[in-house]
DNA sequence: ACCTCCTTATTACTCCGACATATTACAGGC
DNA sequence: GCCTGTAATATGTCGGAGTAATAAGGAGGT
């Protein structure tokens, strides 16, 4: 869970202290040489239109072949970070082409400093796709979708959002209510920025303590998709992410 | 814009009939191979946990390099919909795990007999993003903003939307609302969205006749934005976007 | 006799570097 | 100014060496 950064620089172990040299055994090269270029892009290290030096040349200043550079790329254009054309070389296309939502793109925008503009954005999206997915929920959720809420309501209830099982409960939690709108194309989406925003309660776990108790406010979302009232739990739930977005927002800007 | 399926099936042409024989100039092999499966997995022809015949095997198959086909398969993990491990050959991955949201992934997903259900998914996502998004611009909005909503108006007011110039003056609308909210990640999702709602828009053109003029709603959502009331935008584009869903929903259900 | 654990062997992906091709940017000539 | 030629660069191809994970088999214990 640490997600000890990919060791691209090498560590001098092994005969030859390559680029790989301080690659794990479940790792893959080209995945590696992917993240370092998808977050030195999201980072900003590159700008919009410059030309990652040549393909040849690339692949020896990270010491590894053409092959894993080129899937690599091929992955990179693949989520519309980049385009590479011959004769022109590889350039990094302007920001709205990127597939900003995809899982691995946020991985890589929340591995250094995450913009804190971004970071906005994010959460104001999960303030309009959330309550809208609570009221869905209320009208379609199944006995089976109620259980597993109440399941991970009773999970959060034994630990807090200070550790990773309360945080995992959490998700959970949202998780059933995405399931229970029946939507793939909302799963998907809140999928990924649920994800993100974990990250986020990640580093704001570090800096302060929590703002307050959040199970009763939880609770009131979980009777309102039980009881069947799509208003009510579209406002409870919007009270949730308001939170949320109020508290993040204090604690980046300062 | 007609999109004219990637050739991949060999029209007999230059001196060797193979899977590249019939491919245009910009056209990267890789990206055929990767458009070729992508819509066969979401067609249905493999199912999730299905195993690709191995690499080798493929290969000679598709009668292309093994890299040209690894490459496309690095596409296809990229948007998650397979992953591959030694040993155990490449699997088609669950659904849950599929970007659905990828702009690739849904042309795929479009390039045969769309699924009724997701469609419908879709512009529920749709129903629910937009309304928000219209909120958002009715606060933010600048004055350019507004002149780009305005020359989208007046160019959908010259073209119908049974024309190619119509749908392309609707998306601008849209577009330029989105712009107006400031917020990347709503662009970026909405964009997907957009453009696979077009392609459905192009679907029905086919079938029936247009339901009604719809200027004069898109007139009151310019109008609300225009003089700020978040409220009123958010309704205006609510009932525009339920009337685009209803219409839908029945043409394709019948 | 049955089950568990460990060892082994196959199998498929992974990575490599050289070669051949095609496309494009750039410059020079018409 | 338009056009054509050339050079640079990415793309496609190939065969082989390396590696990791699965699955089958055997040894040991119950």
């Amino acid at each position: 869970m640490a997600e000890e950064k990919y060791a691209l620089e090498g560590t001098a172990e092994g005969k030859s202290e390559t680029a790989r040299g301080a690659r794990g055994p479940g790792r893959r090269l080209h995945g590696a040489i992917a993240h370092k270029l998808g977050t030195a892009i999201l980072s900003g290290q590159y700008a919009p239109g410059d030309v990652l030096s040549g393909e040849i040349a690339f692949a020896e200043e990270l010491e590894v072949s053409r092959s894993a550079y080129r899937e690599a790329i091929q992955v990179l254009t693949a989520k519309g970070l980049v385009e590479s054309r011959p004769k022109a070389g590889t350039r990094v296309l302007p920001r709205q082409r990127w597939n900003l939502l995809d899982p691995e793109v946020l991985a890589w925008a929340f591995a250094g400093e995450p913009d804190i503009q971004f970071v906005r954005d994010l959460f104001e999206l999960r303030a309009i796709v959330e309550p809208a997915a609570a009221r869905l929920a209320a009208q379609r959720r199944t006995r089976d979708d109620l259980r597993l809420m109440k399941d991970a309501l009773a999970a959060m209830r034994r630990h807090t959002l200070a550790t990773d099982i309360g945080r995992a409960a959490d998700r959970d939690f949202h998780n059933a209510i995405l399931n229970a709108t029946g939507n793939d194309a909302l799963q998907t989406l809140s999928a990924s920025i649920g994800a993100a925003v974990n990250w986020t309660t990640q580093f704001k776990q570090r800096s302060r303590a929590l703002p307050r108790n959040p199970i009763p406010d939880h609770v009131r979302v979980f009777d309102a998709i039980a009881a069947g009232d799509g208003a009510a739990a579209a406002e409870a739930m919007g009270i949730l992410v308001d939170l949320a977005l109020e508290d993040t927002a204090s604690t980046m800007t300062r």
